[in-house]
DNA sequence: GCGATGTCTGTGACTAAGTCACACAGGGGT
DNA sequence: ACCCCTGTGTGACTTAGTCACAGACATCGC
């Protein structure tokens, strides 16, 4: 009982799409819900997988990503709390396996779905389905916004951009190896090197083993927004 | 009369997942669904267009691409007969606009579907739900497929293997301009250029103005597979 | 403290791809 | 014939990616 409505609590926190308790989809997602806790590094679905049930993530993030051939890696896209793997959603509906690799970043708390639920919410709450189309929305919106990084901006800009997105705001530091930013951005590490040193010698950044210290927020602003 | 039951005839014919004729769905669809005629390199959709009816094609192919700000453009994938846009669905169902643009490479016969009904049918409907996270799942692995062709494999494979996908079988001919192949691939015309005038040296294909011809489509398929 | 080891970073030389500027060719129209 | 427009070829240059290897730093055991 206690522990029950515990899990309740933590789940229409967590999950705005929870709101209307009285819908008899809420009531019915409560029952079937499993939490689990995920390791840091762990693999949530590898290439080519199938996928018998949709995890939604409650707490940490997972990066999907795509491995190439050369063992060049690009990220597609980061699942955060509250959101879910689209690509897991779609090979669920579909029986398409999964043409990518998850990976919790950190440690990563999930309440899991079996297949057949999701399925089944589907013909009978348009709640749930407005959240599950939200997500095919903003993944598709994600991944092409990728193929345009990709295909049309510099190194440079892209690089900058992710300094900026992913540098912790009240530390001014991004820990990460040149290798994992490469592997961010679908490049290889000496091109990041290379361009970090370029960065530091404009003084917008300071380079260490492991972390990158941010000096000047604005110039990189600049510098990301430039053609 | 007869004309409800001719386009009762095409549209069972053309779009396979009304095979089930007596389902509700099906005669709902055959209802409201709306026939049309769109010209060759008519717009369908515009970037941050917002979507009021989605569109199902039954003759002629669109292609979906991204346009760079520099002005160039990459195909993120192709429409034919029978498919739909997803991202038209994405954005009918999640009120995101639309990332990108559609445009008709030939004449294209299509019946239109109010969002509304879109909606509905999700709801009701088996079938259409199957039906629309099947595309959703295609869609999504072909936009990936693209993220993986540009991150990972080098131009001249690439161009390969455009060649080799869309050279007519009985002509042995692409009637296409370099520009036009860059534009579908996100690079530029000289670089297009230069790998053909390779590949006319190798004795592949031979360049004449607006069209290739294959002559040796045993060793294009070798250079496509190639690392 | 001292190496030993593994990870991370720096560098030079080279190839591939993209950019820019401009020349030239082919195929209609008039 | 001519012009004109589109499509193609080319050289010089910049940016990216590849390869091979050299250092630099951190951690651990001793």
């Amino acid at each position: 009982m206690t522990i029950d409505n515990q899990k309740r609590a933590t789940l229409s926190q967590k999950l705005r799409f929870l709101d209307q308790a009285d819908d008899p989809f809420s009531r019915d997602f409560f029952e079937k819900a499993v939490m689990t806790t995920l390791k840091k590094g762990q693999y949530v679905c590898h290439e080519g997988s199938s996928c018998s049930h949709l995890a939604i993530l409650l707490d940490g993030t997972a990066r999907v990503y795509k491995l190439g051939e050369s063992g060049k890696e690009i990220t597609l896209y980061r699942v955060g709390p509250g959101e879910s793997c689209v690509l897991t959603a779609s090979c669920i509906l579909s029986e398409v396996p999964f043409p990518a690799i998850a990976v919790c970043e950190t440690t990563v708390e999930a309440v899991v779905i079996p297949a057949g639920d999701v399925q089944k919410w589907l013909s009978e709450s348009v709640t749930w389905r407005n959240y599950i189309f939200g997500l095919v929305a903003t993944r598709l919106t994600n991944i092409i916004n990728v193929v345009e990084d990709v295909a049309f901006r510099r190194m440079d800009k892209r690089i900058a951009e992710h300094l900026y997105k992913r540098t912790d705001s009240t530390s001014h530091l991004l820990l990460a190896t040149h290798q994992e930013i490469a592997s961010e951005l679908g490049t290889s590490r000496e091109v990041v090197s290379r361009i970090l040193k370029e960065f530091e010698l404009e003084a917008i950044i300071k380079v260490t083993r492991g972390a990158i210290e941010l000096l000047d927020p604005k110039k990189l602003d600049q510098r990301r927004c430039e053609i």
